[in-house]
DNA sequence: TGTGGCGATGCAATCGATTACATGCGGCCG
DNA sequence: CGGCCGCATGTAATCGATTGCATCGCCACA
């Protein structure tokens, strides 16, 4: 059925059409500037080769891969694969293919990555602040001056593209709601797998407690891992504690999941014995039981504004730019987890 | 610091290390065939300009791009968000690139991605058999004679490599443990997005029914969505029933979760009136209230399977192979959702 | 009728890495 | 001492698309 045993070229449409291949070139990338009848030629040509253009050579002669680099510390959680699902939406809209990049931060190796990534994507969209600057500064994307936009966390001092949520004001918020449901006795399960996203949480937190003049105490500080295991780690301290929180702010989702269910192993149930806040508001927080009372991160949004910007880096002029700084709002979804502490009542 | 405005090249290697560029070329990719003394300069010169491989011209050169395509239906479903997790771990390993493409299906731009994507992967990792397998030999990679594994979904009588678990086998043993719990009554929430999976689950589900000679009724059949919403509407036809299944199946965990809460807002509840097996075993499963009996889907090895698959292809020599086919197996787990019937206590 | 201008098209260089083939050099053996 | 072999390296073609410049008609206007 194909005349050609190989993938058609440019030339084998130049020759079917009777033209030259620049001719061909022009006609698909400016149909306006070749003639009527020969644009038709063209057109047929390309249908009966079957021919598609081959992006290695133009990216090669553009110097444009038309490609960007998405780096995410765990696409398994669902925080970030609803991320990406808006990048490569929006990407792909513009003409952009998405290159992932899983644990790019942790990952030993990454020199051989440099290597390999090197001159295959336009920009970078780094949701994973686990790279100090230097290191970043050594990443051969961004030494070949391909622009970077950093999301979902900060590098202090970094003249940084950024876009963020309000860390410090959302749990700010979310630590409020829970005092002004009466709670005395706050804790907290902080991360320490993004670093300042949870310092930035963290100083909300410390904020809301030290303005209601609520003590900040060491021993109610645990630290999580932003997954289910570090929830049910911290519960387990909890458990073994003879003046516990009555209420507890969670760094995300996933480990007020842990904690709660863990709690519940051992006849302690929520709200009723402890209030549990959370953070992001993924998708099954609200049908849990208890439903999860938690900060929404508008994290499709942050996926759809950090591409946005990255792409209007590339597709516009190339001139010198201050760094952007977007900060989006989060919002306090009140459900069932938390309520009212028990002898307050 | 950098001498070089642009991007460093081969060549400028070469000026460095004063030989000349196919030197260099040898040094990186065979070093034995040069010696050690060249091998030095060369090395130095490499760390002195801060050259990487352009991948771009290398891949228009050896007409191979070291990256796969990964087409995913729902990139924000846990279930397909931990394949893409292992896709992304082994193919880095192997030294190849993942591009996604999200709902490559449904997508009307399909016509635009396909002149976008084509040359640009080596390969194609399916999980969505939304397409037919006509259109799927119009896709320019498969044309290409490049190679492609199908995973999570069959396509009937196509010739293709194949990665699956064992879905209907699977339905089977889920439905056998409602029966086996003493329910007469079963019903099921099929999903419509996968077609194959979804009949070869539906098979298991009828074979489990009629080999224990139970009704099949159609009025005790949902279309759900493999998604929570589907869930949360068969709970609202099912309450609206007068006589009601005891038992559900449903298509994946996430339409179980929006069935029991929906159910349990009408004061249903899960498994005192109703059993509810789910099937994926996403995360959080184990730590709903109640925990989640579902069948476990081994989806991370699922997504190294079919990586390994595609890969072996890609470096291996170009001979006629018949297609493999791989059937991973499925694991019952069995916990709080499900139980007896209270009439038959 | 001559010429300037413009639209359409072709020619050929270019992007950067790879590799078949050519070259040159040194050593070894007869 | 001459010729041959093999290793190390250089030369140049190649992959496929784009684009500055050249060319060729053709029309209009003086």
């Amino acid at each position: 059925m194909n005349e050609f045993k190989k993938t058609p070229t440019i030339q084998d449409v130049a020759r079917v059409a009777e033209v030259s291949s620049a001719t061909v070139s022009r006609a698909l990338t400016s149909p306006e500037r070749v003639s009527e009848a020969t644009r038709e030629r063209i057109t047929a040509a390309v249908l009966e080769t079957g021919y598609t253009v081959n992006q290695m050579a133009r990216s090669l002669r553009l110097r444009a891969a038309k490609t960007i680099l998405i780096a995410i510390p765990n696409i398994g959680n669902p925080f970030y694969s609803t991320i990406l699902d808006a990048v490569v939406q929006d990407a792909a809209e513009r003409g952009y293919g998405v290159l992932v990049a899983n644990r790019l931060g942790g990952d030993p190796t990454l020199g051989l990555k440099d290597y390999f990534y090197s001159n295959r994507a336009d920009g970078l969209l780094l949701f994973d602040a686990t790279l100090d600057l230097e290191s970043l500064q050594d990443l051969p994307l961004v030494r070949g001056n391909r622009p970077l936009v950093l999301s979902c966390d900060d590098i202090p001092d970094a003249p940084l593209d950024l876009v963020m949520t309000d860390n410090r004001d959302a749990a700010d918020t979310a630590t409020r709601h829970l005092i002004e449901l009466g709670h005395k006795k706050i804790g907290t399960v902080r991360s320490r797998t993004t670093p300042n996203v949870v310092s930035e949480r963290h100083a909300g937190f410390e904020r809301a407690l030290m303005r209601a003049d609520l003590p900040i105490r060491q021993d109610w500080i645990w630290q999580g891992d932003h997954a289910i295991a570090g929830g049910i780690a911290a519960a387990e301290s909890w458990l073994a504690l003879n003046e516990r929180p009555t209420a507890m702010f969670c760094g995300n989702d996933e480990t007020a999941i842990g904690f709660i269910s863990r709690l519940r192993q051992s006849g302690v149930d929520c709200p009723r014995d402890v209030s549990v806040v959370g953070f992001d508001d993924i998708a099954v927080a609200e049908h849990l039981l208890p439903a999860l009372t938690t900060m929404r991160q508008p994290r499709y949004d942050m996926g759809k504004v950090a591409t946005a910007l990255l792409l209007d880096i590339l597709d516009g002029p190339a001139t010198e730019r201050t760094p952007a700084r977007r900060i989006l709002k989060s919002e306090l979804i009140i459900r069932a987890s938390t309520a009212p502490p028990r002898d307050c009542n």
